[in-house]
DNA sequence: GCCAACGTTGGC
DNA sequence: GCCAACGTTGGC
């Protein structure tokens, strides 16, 4: 079991477009980068992880639950390039900022302050707790992967 | 809209 | 295999 976190703009492809997708969820295409692309090759059906919104909000603003592993990605003929699906889980009653993580020293050692291009990336188990519960939440949902 | 950081590409 | 040029990301 483990966490990541999901970077994407909200004006191409927010929050509001995952939750429209319902619990089967969708692709998560486009990723041209290999580290990210790594992460998702590591992932496993039931991960959880925070979905953050960069550019516009710069906030996590929800939860979701890898639903499939790692495939060929559909939106190129590269073979060198997969996607996960995921479906989103839950909402954060309140969006966590990334001015807020970055004022949580509890969170500096997090992939989007030291790596913050970094499109997809691992996350601490006890950093996602922490996000869960400033996003309001009393019991952060448990990874179910591996 | 700007610009720094950084990953990728391609010439040598 | 090095490295300069270039493109992209993403915070500000």
């Amino acid at each position: 079991m483990a966490y990541w976190l999901l970077k994407s703009e909200p004006d191409t492809f927010g929050w509001d477009h995952q939750l429209a997708l319902g619990a089967g969820g969708g692709a998560w295409t486009g990723v041209r980068n290999y580290q990210a692309r790594n992460a998702m090759r590591a992932m496993q059906v039931g991960d959880l992880a925070l979905f953050y919104h960069s550019n516009i909000g710069k906030a996590v603003v929800g939860i979701v639950r890898v639903t499939a592993l790692s495939a060929p990605d559909p939106t190129t003929d590269d073979p060198r390039w997969d996607c996960v699906t995921v479906a989103a889980l839950m909402p954060l009653p309140q969006p966590v900022s990334l001015a807020t993580i970055k004022a949580t020293p509890a969170l500096a050692e997090m992939a989007l302050v030291k790596a913050p291009r970094l499109s997809v990336q691992p996350v601490d188990p006890a950093h996602f707790a922490l996000i869960c519960r400033m996003g309001g939440l009393m019991h952060p949902p448990v990874s179910q992967g591996g």
